[in-house]
DNA sequence: GCTTGACTTCAAGTTGGCTTGAGCTTGTAT
DNA sequence: ATACAAGCTCAAGCCAACTTGAAGTCAAGC
């Protein structure tokens, strides 16, 4: 495939899927004269890639997943990633939650109704350890 | 309190406080000659646009959230942030499942996993829906 | 065999959310 | 009265993830 047919596949801009080849995230398999060509498989892993950036991965984080596939560390990191998932899944639920009873609520403003505060405590309490992790997760890499 | 105060007790630095006073997502309160003064309730709002940052809200879109405290606007968008939270709770969590599985999978590779596949497409479908609204959004704000 | 339009590279620009630096002001302690 | 740590402003810088623009190349159709 050329990379127009990759674009309209994907729904990604020509743009990207080059700076994505060029950050490593996806290969061509040669060249026509200039043009890149791609397998068809690319739209997989491109697919993969737009669900990893919505989940609030970094390019960076998904090139370490795509590089390490079949690796022992690979497992690793996933799990760490899926656990982190699930920090951040209760926070955002805790917020969901906390946003709904806000506007059901009738106390004059939010400050001043203590079940939207207990919520949003919640939430306060799974990011103080998500951001933890986040920074321990720091140090040990550098 | 002066900034020094704010910034110890919320955690933020200072830099972040002034920024976030030129943006309006904060108020001081006075001066004290050139310093700014605060009231203690800066702290609660401070923890409130944490917790909103953290669940992936711009920080226009907080702003939006507290300068309609109390109209009915604020309702209508406070459930809508709700439903784009449940969307992306839906999502998180076939993310999460999908990491998981891959992590315990033995396929060669992730793609020829089914199961890891019909995972990730999960997340896709509320993906796509979650790309739609921000899409439908962004024309109405326009 | 020539045009043309889709591709190429490389550098620079954009946005959001801050941070940093230089140079100035001032409340507080000595 | 003076020193100075802590504030202040304003402009510029930084990072991620792209996008845009200018200028060049070339495969394919006529």
């Amino acid at each position: 495939m050329d990379i127009a047919e990759v674009a309209k596949a994907s729904g990604l801009p020509a743009s990207t899927l080059r700076f994505y080849e060029e950050k490593g995230l996806i290969q061509s398999i040669g060249r026509n004269g200039l043009r890149r060509l791609f397998n068809a498989n690319v739209i997989e892993r491109l697919a993969l890639i737009s669900l990893g950036r919505n989940a609030g991965f970094s390019l960076d984080e998904i090139g370490d997943m795509f590089r390490s596939e079949g690796l022992d560390i690979n497992r690793t990191l996933l799990l760490a990633k899926a656990n982190e998932l699930d920090s951040k899944i209760k926070e955002l639920t805790a917020m969901r939650d906390g946003l709904r009873h806000a506007a059901a609520c009738n106390a004059p403003n939010h400050f001043e109704c203590p079940k939207f505060l207990r919520l949003l405590r919640v939430a306060g309490k799974n990011r103080v350890r998500l951001v933890n992790k986040l920074k321990e997760n720091k140090v040990k890499h550098t």
